[in-house]
RNA sequence: GGGCAGAUACCCAAGUGGCCAAAGGGGGCUGACUGUAAAUCAGCUGGCUGAUGCCUUCGGUGGUUCGAAUCCGCCUCUGCCCA
């Protein structure tokens, strides 16, 4: 059994606050509250809520989920919140365009396969699931104004995303200042003693010790985790961007999205998302410094280390394994999408039939700029000639470095 | 409620009567190079087409004009100022 001292080294390994008293605060407040939690035996809430915006998981939000892990492992209560409620607002940070709210179905759906990804972290049996909507919608508008009359409209305009939309005159809806309400509501409904999030949702979760105060709860502790950024290597991960690696894609995509983030932010990702130790990544980055080994040999292990947390050694293996035939010695991978010849076709048509194309344009462009290869068994000739006619036989076809297509008479 | 400014392609943004499918940047795609899908360099980036032609696009709608992204009316949305 670890002590409280080392339980609290591991579970404040890797936050970060915007300032280092915080962490002293927080770091004090954890330790009282762990001690609290040894004397009566009651276990502590901890709780993390994700929207389900979109019907994927990636990568970025498994950095909270290991956090939830650790204090799952120590016997703690995890309350894992699918925001059915909160994603009605959406995040303020990525609001441009009246995208078209999502509907109950498609929440549900999300939610669904939301927590399915989860239990590939988190221990399913131990995870209290839950949705705000749960409690969100029973609120009357009474309930809102108090909820509203503990802040003020300052607390909110010194917010840095708020702050810098208002100075670009970007407008700032009113329903966005609901969202740190919502969120701090849940903490008071779920009792929780701990709330994690991103560095991000400091502000949220503040939010929700003032609430919690307001009814005579403990305030929460907040633990905010540095963001992931994906695989351009500079903005936070997101869906919505699209440089994100989400956690149900195949094996290869998630090692070959692996390996192309820049040799600056592996760093991020060896610290956010795997399951070695400080000292173990210490050591790895040491040996980087100062260049004892080579950085695509760590982003290999990297790759590799992220596979086998979601499908497993062997998967690990066979994308591995791939990566190497396909995108290092350019080879042909092992199963390629096929695409059934019945007449001879003109290759323009077939690109953009196939979906490799947008438009006929579009295939246009790509074989006049020498993208698309042809061959019987590997994919070996380039075809420059736009007008060319594809027998009926069987070959293989690739556009650009990536895209293969098997052609079957 | 009143006044002013604005809405341009995936995003940001120029263009204020014909030379506009619409500058520039970002993103994306292709090629070269590379340990990589990074960086760098080059090209491409509305659709259709037998390639220099046709069609659709500049918030919506209705006009003016030989001709409109550009001018006018109304509508919708955003910001600023005033009440």
């Amino acid at each position: 059994m670890q002590t409280i001292e080392q339980q609290l080294d591991m579970l404040m390994r890797g936050v970060e606050y915007g300032d280092p008293q915080t962490y002293i605060n927080m770091r004090q407040e954890l330790k009282e509250r762990l001690e609290l939690s040894a004397k009566t035996g009651k276990p502590l809430r901890v709780y993390c809520g994700y929207d389900p915006t979109s019907p994927d998981l990636h990568l970025g939000h498994t950095v909270t989920m290991r956090k939830l892990r650790q204090f799952q492992e120590l016997g703690h209560q995890v309350v894992f919140v699918i925001g059915n409620y909160t994603a009605l607002i959406g995040d303020p940070s990525d609001k441009d365009k009246a995208r078209p709210r999502p509907t109950n179905a498609q929440i549900e759906a999300n939610a669904r396969t939301y927590q399915e990804q989860a239990f590939k972290i988190l221990d399913g049996a131990k995870t209290e699931v839950r949705y705000n909507g749960e409690w969100l919608s029973q609120l009357t508008f009474e309930n809102l104004i108090n909820l509203a009359s503990n802040f003020t409209i300052q607390q909110f305009l010194v917010r840095d995303n708020f702050a810098k939309r208002l100075e670009r005159n970007d407008p700032v809806w009113l329903h966005e200042l609901f969202y740190a309400l919502m969120q701090g509501y849940d903490a008071v409904m779920l009792e929780a003693d701990v709330q994690l999030g991103a560095t991000e949702q400091l502000f949220n979760l503040m939010a929700g010790r003032k609430l919690q105060e307001v009814y005579g709860q403990l305030p929460q502790i907040a633990i905010t985790l540095p963001i992931l950024v994906g695989t351009d290597g500079h903005i936070r991960m997101s869906k919505s961007i699209g440089n994100y690696i989400g956690i149900s894609e195949p094996p290869e995509v998630m090692y070959g999205k692996t390996m192309s983030i820049p040799d600056e932010a592996m760093s991020n990702y060896l610290n956010l998302i795997t399951r070695w130790t400080p000292e173990q990544i210490a050591e790895i980055e040491a040996k980087l410094h100062a260049g004892a080994i080579h950085p695509m040999e760590v982003k290999k292990q990297l790759a590799w280390e992220i596979v086998d947390i979601f499908y497993g050694s062997e998967a690990a293996e066979g994308a591995a394994e791939h990566f190497a035939r396909v995108h290092q010695q350019r080879e042909l991978p092992d199963d390629m999408p096929v695409f059934q010849l019945t007449e001879p076709i003109r290759l323009v048509d077939l690109l953009h039939q196939a979906g490799i194309a947008g438009s006929k344009s579009d295939a246009r462009r790509l074989v006049q700029q020498g993208g698309v290869r042809l061959g019987a068994d590997a994919a070996t000739n380039v075809v420059t000639d736009v007008d060319y006619v594809i027998p009926v036989a069987d070959a293989i076809l690739q556009v650009g470095k990536r895209r293969f297509l098997h052609l079957v008479p």
